[in-house]
DNA sequence: CATTTTTTCTCACTGAATGAGAATTCATAT
DNA sequence: ATATGAATTCTCATTCAGTGAGAAAAAATG
């Protein structure tokens, strides 16, 4: 028989509704939003207050504990986000017979969490894991580009120098915020030998929606594997894939207890 | 009757344990860490899962989820905080008719998260709420710096430029260190008018270990008040002050479970 | 002081939680 | 393949933790 509530549930739905409260949120409203009793609300509050993960800073105002925030600061989320995804990008890389990424952004660049080539003994890596490369080159960039809010988009798009790597390579602030568009409204992007004369890659986001965690996927190759050929061709394994880490990746959702 | 013990504790002792073990762990571990028998501890974790908290990376191995810890990671802390530890500073500034701060380190300054004065047109205001002042001078900062991991405090003084404000700041980073020593080893630390010609301050730590905010509360006033003649006369308010907001900052602690 | 909101308490009822152990699936090496 | 040990799920009878409506108290608020 499954569990479709409990103590646990309840408990958990009223932690991460607090969280998702920014700015402190009360008992009567936490009730609505998870559809507990009033009853249940305290007294389940009063269970999160003693174990340290919420407290109240005020009548009616209750928020998450600090030294509980501290214990989410510590950890390595690359590392987490690198073991949960890797089954999957490895089982990508294996169907396409390409080099499979999972990459994130990280102040301006791209950071490759996961790299999975089909073959051992793949000569041009361009990347390796935990390596950066430029974003407004590569096709993990432009969709972790588009991915962000428009402010950061536009600082990115400022801000940056967008030095040439080959005769490919878009240098053009406008033109990188066209391909950045084009990116977010089809879905993918493509890295057409920007980086390099001889990789080729398609990438898509991990998540429909910018996700819990802004992160992307990807297959490359060399010229000599024709992809560039028929790119839509590899869309398919990389969004199922990309569907698969974004359910292992997502978190708690706001979402109304069922009563009992 | 008080709850001792239930489904939610436990699991909440789970997640804690999860979240403590930075690299995952296995069933096994965190049954011998909270002391529950396997079996619960299965059960726990599942439902810890289809909640979105921890996640299963590889067999016996279990992390937090990315979008749980993105969860906590926009929240601001800062403001949480100052909800918390407001009452507290304020009745510490009645009852010593001085100044009240709680400040935290940013970036090698000092942020006073919070600041009550005891009487409301307090002239002399070298410090406003939000504001930020050189740590190497003022009692606060000092014993922030003195709760800092060695390597950080290192680079603090070695990285630091120490420009005078007073007759009496510090600006030999042997000495400064020397003074840092102390505070950490007598748990209290002096603006000795090193900021301004009429501030005195003493500051103590909050939480006698380095807690899980590096926070520091403090009283400071002008030199009329003549507090500089015996400082520590208020050390015992101030610590009082300062365990009161430790317990109230502090998150959840790995402890055993008690059986049923 | 009056009024409203927040919070705690009471209590009878019930099904959620429990844990030992069996059974099964899975990982890994042989 | 097959074996081996670990990880994981399942079963099940028992019982106590969880439940929520509503009363009542406490605490803000004006």
């Amino acid at each position: 028989m499954i569990q479709i509530d409990g103590a646990l549930q309840r408990g958990l739905s009223l932690l991460t509704a607090v969280c998702a409260a920014k700015t402190g949120i009360s008992p009567s409203e936490l009730a609505s939003r998870t559809g507990l009793p009033t009853s249940s609300v305290y007294r389940l509050l009063k269970q999160l207050d003693t174990a340290g993960f919420v407290r109240k800073s005020a009548p009616g105002c209750y928020v998450p504990v600090p030294g509980f925030l501290s214990l989410t600061q510590d950890i390595d989320r690359n590392a987490i986000l690198r073991d949960l995804a890797r089954p999957a990008i490895f089982r990508l890389a294996r169907k396409t017979g390409l080099t499979a990424h999972l990459g994130i952004l990280e102040n301006g660049m791209v950071t490759y969490v996961i790299r999975v080539a089909a073959r051992a003994n793949d000569s041009a890596s361009f990347t390796r894991e935990g390596g950066q490369l430029e974003a407004y080159c590569s096709a993990v960039g432009k969709v972790l580009l588009s991915n962000l809010p428009e402010d950061d988009l536009n600082e990115y798009l400022s801000d940056g120098e967008f030095v040439p790597l080959t005769d490919n390579t878009i240098t053009n602030a406008g033109q990188l915020q066209q391909e950045i568009a084009t990116a977010r409204t089809q879905g993918f992007a493509l890295d057409n030998f920007e980086v390099s004369e001889d990789l080729f890659c398609v990438s898509v986001p991990v998540g429909p929606q910018p996700a819990d965690q802004n992160c992307a996927i990807s297959v490359s190759s060399s010229r000599s594997a024709r992809i560039y050929e028929a790119p839509e061709s590899v869309l398919d394994d990389l969004r199922a894939t990309a569907a698969e880490i974004a359910s292992r990746i997502a978190g708690p959702v706001e979402v109304q207890t069922g009563n009992l």
